[in-house]
RNA sequence: GCGAAAGUGGCGGAACUGGCAGACGCGCCGGACUUAGGAUCCGGUGGGGCAACCCGUGCGGGUUCGACUCCCGCCUUUCGCACCA
């Protein structure tokens, strides 16, 4: 009996695969290729079961298709930029690049000790300049394009830390960090273009088949495309006007006055023209002041002011009231409204706040809404009345023809707001990629030229937290020469946001090592896209929607011809600890180090796959790893048992009888065959593949007890001969199907046993197991009776008898005549399955 | 509030297109081996009943020969969206 010792096994294969290079690969056409990829990791110093859950599933899928001849490339690296490890910096000291060096390090080793089977001579860090060289390359031929320009907006601020902070850093309107309220702040920054591509990035999704519908609908609701038009309010008595945007113009006969964002460019100039400009201006103040969260999501009490200026309904022609509200998105549309109070509900409650006009224009059916008995807006579509030309229109006519007559009359126009913005990509910090941009005082905004790339991060500077950006007191940074006039001029100062990396990664894996270019088109052309990509939730929208949005970029600078960066997405579900989410503060992190150094890798690995689909979330269970364990020890000494009958045997199918449980064995290994390939490759439920595995394996000791050897418990009779060669062949099938099917899940214990079997070259010496529908298609079939719905008895038949001959069997069977006594047969429906269903009365 | 998904033994979960509910594992119970076992192997394990049998997939209806699966209504949970004009 040889001993299982995982920890030496792990540390002989993982040793082995990257002697002998074994998951590294080359561009080739000739092959079918397969680019498997898992969300790259931040980081932070320690993986804990979380990650690794999600490296292990994209390892499975790696580990089965390299099997099936695919040439794999599942590559791994690090999203090295970002704030955790400047604001450690902050605190300790220690410059973010040690840190982040440091903690890629032993995040690599706990990775390679679970035996994933990256091609690391591909790891790629965000933070080498070798990589944002192209971030800045990229931004460059987005700012040719058009796609990267910079102007004034408004940023998440917080008072305390002086810092910005990106809309996730904001939890319900505080500081992630010190908890203080978020103010609004206006600074310039750079955007990327990206609502230049909202259409297509909204119509593509119907062409990801193969992602989760609950992330396409995310990303749709995030763009949020609304029809409507745009119109233009004159102001009266100026030559001013409001523009606004509405998607309901069949309410506009309704509109009895427009509302302005605080923000909007109208409302100081109304301020100046008015008789006390300071106390409107106090006003305006007092909205923006207000918590920007709480703008946002409506947590608001709804205010406004009267400006005193009246503007055009252009469709009655008569004057409207202008108002203020706090309220109105500055962002959203033109920053604008036309308020119908009769048919919008916050119009409504503003409405009867001011005492402002309510005017019904539509019945949408039923209950005609009157001004005096309404207490909530009839948002309905319905019938125009009181609306002029219009009345009796249905809404849908009455606002293709509105359309149509504004855009006749040149006052408005049809138009498509979407709710997606452009990406703000400034960061005022340290750790990112510095923005390939000079300011010259005669030349204005110059980009630095490609020769001059990468624009490096210098490696002083310090970390106060204070909140402007700290390259800007690096002064042989910031002083340059202009490339355009060569007078003296000065660097952007600002970083890029960390999602820029993460944008286009998946490309850099296809060409890791290119100086010239981000990627070479004929590597990029052959892997591309990533055929199988899985990650968190949490990345629905922001990193999947980013990604999606540089694929396109980069199409049309001409480096791709795809559209789609990820064909087949998964989102793994969250590893809970005592129903919580793992996190140092909460002391409940799995470590996988001491899992390892406990069981090893392949009993973690197998855990983490059979417990629940990868989807679900789990809750970790010590004892649950312990089974996976006592599985694996249950496979070891099984095959251990048989190693020396199923070398002496070789593939040619013996001559003669072969008995029922030789027969039964074959047809267990090849439906496992089929259903382990099926549950991996279609269905990706490795929770049910492994336990197909678990029933092969109990199989397998029932058929070696009835062996004369006997099975692998019975230690006194291990080396007794088995006599018979169908007895010999089938174990050796069987096995030999086993140590394959079971090689994903448990890589090192599967190259361990393949040797011992007699193989040397590693698993990847034997294609995967094929199945052999012939082989597996029983003799005999149980067929269930039912009999008004129950099942009451069960037939033993031959496997492919005629459905009459079916029948007689079954109402000639003893149990369904006595369940039939004294009934008439009224029907026998022969379904699919076998099975037959009998209804009688 | 709107939208989506889910609700199955003591627990994690199976049941693929409407066809044998509870695969597989954990836990528990019993047995074998053993000085001993918390190792290993074998057996049992949804509830009720001596049994034939009855009940059972959140609740209430419906469609069907047949429903965990489809339809309608409700309850609960989770997730997403939430003043976007």
């Amino acid at each position: 009996m040889t001993e299982y010792r995982p920890q030496h096994l792990d540390k002989k294969w993982q040793e082995r695969w990257t002697t002998d290079r074994e998951f590294e690969v080359e561009t080739d056409p000739a092959k079918p290729k397969y680019y498997c990829l898992e969300m790259f990791a931040y980081p932070s110093g320690h993986a804990h079961v979380g990650h690794v859950r999600n490296y292990m599933i994209g390892d499975i899928m790696a580990r089965t298709k390299r099997m099936r001849g695919y040439n794999v490339l599942h590559p791994f690296g690090w999203d090295a930029f970002g704030l955790p490890a400047e604001n450690a910096a902050i605190q300790t000291g220690m410059h973010p690049e040690e840190s982040t060096l440091s903690n890629i390090a032993h995040m690599k080793g706990q990775l390679q000790r679970l035996g994933i089977s990256y091609a690391w001579e591909r790891e790629i860090a965000t933070c080498g300049p070798e990589y944002y060289k192209f971030n800045q390359w990229l931004f460059l031929k987005m700012y040719e394009r058009g796609l990267a320009y910079r102007r004034r907006s408004t940023v998440n601020w917080c008072p305390k830390d002086n810092t910005v902070l990106a809309n996730e850093q904001v939890i319900d309107g505080l500081c992630w960090r010190c908890g203080s309220s978020v103010e609004a702040r206006d600074l310039e920054q750079w955007f990327f273009r990206i609502t230049a591509y909202a259409e297509e990035l909204l119509a593509a999704l119907g062409t990801l088949q193969e992602w989760p519908d609950k992330v396409a609908v995310m990303q749709r609701n995030w763009i949020g495309r609304s029809e409507g038009a745009r119109l233009t309010f004159p102001v009266s008595g100026t030559a001013d006007a409001v523009e606004i945007f509405t998607t309901r113009i069949d309410t506009i006969f309704g509109a009895t006055f427009v509302l302005l964002a605080p923000e909007h460019a109208l409302v100081e100039r109304f301020a100046a023209e008015s008789p006390d400009p300071a106390a409107l201006r106090a006003k305006v103040r007092q909205f923006r002041a207000l918590d920007r969260e709480a703008r946002l999501t409506g947590a608001i009490e709804k205010e406004g002011f009267d400006t005193g200026r009246t503007a055009i309904n252009p469709f009655t022609t008569k004057a409207v009231p202008i108002w203020v509200a706090n309220f109105v998105l500055a962002e959203y549309g033109t920053g604008a409204i036309m308020a119908v109070p009769a048919h919008d509900q916050r119009d409504y409650e503003f409405a009867r706040k001011y005492s402002l006009p309510i005017r019904v224009v539509i019945h949408p059916g039923g209950t005609v809404p009157s001004v005096e008995t309404m207490t909530e807006a009839a948002s309905a579509y319905g019938t125009l009345v009181d609306s002029g030309e219009y009345s009796g229109l249905e809404s849908a006519t009455g606002i293709t023809r509105m359309i149509r007559d504004a855009e006749a009359r040149d006052i408005g126009k049809g138009e498509v707001q979407y709710r997606l913005k452009d990406w703000g990509v400034s960061r005022q910090r340290y750790w990112g990629t510095p923005i390939p941009m000079i300011y010259c005082q005669r030349d204005g905004i110059v980009p630095v030229p490609y020769d001059q790339l990468p624009v490096e991060l210098p490696k002083v500077a310090q970390f106060t937290g204070r909140g402007d950006s700290p390259l800007g007191s690096v002064p042989e940074f910031v002083n340059c020469t202009c490339p355009s006039c060569g007078g003296p001029a000065r660097r952007e100062t600002d970083t890029m946001d960390t999602f820029v990396d993460s944008s286009w990664y998946f490309l850099r894996f296809c060409d890791p090592t290119n100086t010239e270019l981000p990627f070479a088109t004929r590597d990029a052309a052959y892997w591309m896209p990533v055929d199988f990509y899985s990650g968190g939730i949490e990345h629905a929208i922001l990193h999947l929607l980013y990604s999606r949005f540089f694929t396109r970029v980069l199409r049309d600078v001409g480096l791709i011809a795809m559209d789609e960066p990820f064909k087949r997405l998964l989102t793994q579900g969250m590893v809970l600890k005592d129903g919580a989410v793992m996190s140092k503060s909460k002391g409940n992190v799995v470590d996988p180090d001491s899992m390892l150094s406990k069981y090893g890798a392949d009993a973690l690995r197998l855990y983490v796959m059979f417990v629940a689909p990868p989807e679900k979330e789990i809750e970790w269970s010590d004892s649950g790893l312990e089974g996976s364990f006592r599985f694996l020890l249950r496979v070891w000494r099984l095959v251990d048992h048989w190693t020396d009958v199923v070398r002496a045997v070789d593939s040619t199918v013996p001559v003669g009888e072969w008995t029922d449980a030789e027969k039964a064995l074959r047809r267990r290994t090849h439906e496992t065959i089929k259903r382990v390939t099926a549950d991996i490759e279609e269905r990706m439920h490795l929770n049910t593949a492994v336990s197909s595995l678990m029933e092969l394996v109990n199989e397998l000791y029932a058929f070696s007890d009835a062996t004369p050897r006997g099975g692998p418990s019975r230690v006194d009779t291990a080396t007794g001969v088995v006599g018979r060669a169908q007895t010999g062949f089938v174990l050796r099938e069987a096995i030999h199907a086993l140590v394959m099917l079971i090689s994903p899940f448990a890589p090192h214990m599967a190259e361990e046993l393949w040797e011992m079997l007699g193989h040397a070259g590693g698993l990847r010496s034997e294609p995967w197991p094929s199945y052999d529908a012939v082989v597996a298609a029983p003799e005999e079939v149980v067929v269930p009776v039912q009999i008004n719905g129950k099942v009451r008895a069960r037939l033993t038949v031959p496997a492919g008898l005629s459905e009459k001959e079916l029948e007689a069997r079954a109402l000639a069977d003893s149990t369904v005549q006595g369940h039939l006594a004294g009934k008439t047969v009224r029907k026998v429906v022969m379904a699919k399955g076998p099975l037959v269903s009998v209804v009688a009365s």
